[in-house]
DNA sequence: ACGATTTTAGATCGATTGTGTTAAAACACA
DNA sequence: TGTGTTTTAACACAATCGATCTAAAATCGT
């Protein structure tokens, strides 16, 4: 066989997609990426291809666990309103206390390079798709089960947590204020509310 | 007096703008904008300042514009919540119309330029907080006659309108889809919807 | 018509970009 | 121990970046 790399793959793309996250694709440099990863150009080169490789490894890596992490939530054993609940005041949550301000890699990237590059555009399209999916199958199961409200249909509903999901993810970046953000998602959960159920 | 410049300052304006409206910040290469704006880098550099200066101008400019449609769409003659619905049909049609998917240059610069820029991370905030106010306003208007729902503050309801319109600027360059996006909002109009009010 | 002033056009600066090369070093297997 | 393979380190490539310089051209007030 031959030698053995010397670095942990998985930690150096840890130090690529802070970096990436942070800076973004465009203003983080190679040379950047290959001194927070602790190697040479070379060695990131042979082991990742070029730079666009290595965003898209990232970017992938990335979408992987916030797909996983949207799933549990929602499509856990949790009852679906809480579920959405819980969801939401995570996102809140990592977003006050991200000192710096990264927001979504998946945001950023549809708003810096998805929209000159179809492969990443395809990607993040996806990652939308299949938030939406989640959204309204977990609303659908509320309002089979009666927790949520059948005066609108699920798939509009579904289309506005997107939303306002990602206007979460965008003020994240600019105005991480905690009233701002938490005043944000508060109408979205008595919008969901069935009005069978009595509040207190 | 001196030689008079030869080009149109509000048409090279509008080409720089519409240059790093499509491109972002970083992917617009100065030579790239003189090109488009029909004059040499040096007319530029003497004109505007550097590259940075020439995007404040441009910035400045389109949030000028969208702040003023803003304002007079929530804050016109129009009944709240027609104001409301007219402002985000507008940003829906604007969406589906825009075939390069250039979204909002605010929108953009908040999540590429903004995070690693005081003075463009100020610019952006303050257009957030001028459209809240606007939406705020306008619902506080609603809500004293009547038209609009008072279950909610209006502090809240214009948070996730605010979110809701950063949230279809996302969307509108990347999945730019009619059904989608007027989904979006379908559920923002009957949430704002006076319970006084029958339907019909 | 003249001098003052400013915009042009074109070339070019040093720095940095993404990417590649070369040769030495390090390991696995025989 | 030797052979083969791959990673490493360092240097360097062509291209492009933002920015500037020089000098010619153009227009004003007089």
């Amino acid at each position: 066989m031959s030698r053995p790399r010397e670095f942990d793959e998985q930690a150096v793309l840890d130090a690529a997609t802070e970096w990436f996250w942070k800076n973004g694709y465009e203003a983080t440099s190679v040379r950047d990426l290959a001194d927070r990863m602790g190697m040479t150009t070379a060695s990131l080169y042979n082991a990742f291809g070029d730079k666009r490789a290595l965003y898209r490894l990232v970017l992938d890596r990335y979408a992987s666990v916030a797909l996983r992490r949207c799933a549990d939530a929602l499509g856990g054993n949790m009852p679906p309103v809480r579920g959405i609940e819980h969801f939401f005041n995570t996102i809140v949550e990592d977003a006050l206390n991200d000192r710096l301000h990264k927001g979504c890699l998946v945001v950023n990237t549809s708003l810096e390079v998805a929209p000159h590059d179809a492969d990443f555009r395809e990607v993040v399209k996806q990652v939308f798709v299949r938030i939406e999916k989640y959204m309204r199958d977990c609303i659908t199961a509320g309002q089979l089960d009666g927790t949520i409200s059948t005066k609108q249909p699920a798939d509009d509903l579904a289309r506005l947590l997107l939303g306002a999901l990602l206007g979460l993810r965008v003020l994240s970046r600019t105005r991480p204020d905690a009233e701002l953000l938490t005043g944000l998602v508060r109408p979205l959960f008595l919008l969901l509310q069935s009005e069978k159920v009595v509040a207190g």
